[in-house]
DNA sequence: ACTGATTTGTACGTATGTATC
DNA sequence: CGATACATACGTACAAATCAG
């Protein structure tokens, strides 16, 4: 299961784990994931290890933690679909503190920045807007 | 400076700190941020909350640790433009393990993922490359 | 070639706080 | 009110890679 002895540290280990169940299915979206006591005692790693492989998972957009009720798989938010116009750029980066909290995004969510031809700039959270080039 | 009695974490407090140091260009694209051991003993942190400080600014994509080398603030890559054509999609999220590791991707950076009309897909690192509607 | 210092990574432990149930 | 679960914050120890001398 989780082999201390290996390269791989063991959180690392652990997150592979848990991501891999996330892809499959076998933890589905809304599903919660056991609490870091339990993954703790049941792969014999400390609280902090199963932590950083949280952690891990967090940063990459797979679960919601809401605190204390538990951690749960993160399910799809239904997305909004924008127009791009002639001359539009499109980039995308992590986005600040203060865009996360004022735009309501969960962890490990980018943004989708559209710069326009006359200068306008639009962010958008990329997990509830995608673009089309109609 | 760090207000161990506020509201916010403590660990919060230094990466908004080091942000802001970045923001305003007091720590330069290529500058080192101090070892972590200096920012544990010049805030009176342990080195544990310097760690977590600095877990925020990778997963923003502000900084690039070269282990052991330091930790440096991430310069930035040069830009790609790549065509949409009549019909795409585009979307952002954060790379899995794998694509991180095959398209040789920092932390903290998105991947523009753009799906063709006829139903291919692109996935782009969202640092070398940004997407333009002619 | 080697040695020691530096720096980040991993892994453990403890204690306490806070919000939910 | 107690049990549960995540958050914060401290500590220790050792590993691994780089660098200076």
């Amino acid at each position: 299961m989780i082999d201390p002895t290996a390269d791989r540290a063991v959180f690392r280990q652990l997150a592979d784990l848990l991501r891999d169940q996330i892809a499959s299915g076998e933890l589905a979206p809304g599903d919660p994931l056991p609490s870091e006591l339990r993954l703790a005692q049941e792969y014999g790693l400390s609280r902090t290890s199963v932590r950083q492989a949280i952690a891990i998972l967090r940063a990459e957009g797979l679960i919601n933690v809401e605190r204390p009720r538990g951690t749960f798989v993160r399910p799809a938010e239904a997305a909004e679909t924008v127009a791009l116009r002639r001359g539009d750029v499109v980039s995308a980066r992590m986005p600040t503190e203060a865009e996360r909290r004022s735009l309501h995004m969960a962890e490990g969510v980018p943004v989708l920045v559209v710069q326009s031809a006359d200068g306008d700039q639009a962010v958008h959270p990329a997990d509830r807007v995608r673009l089309a080039r109609s």
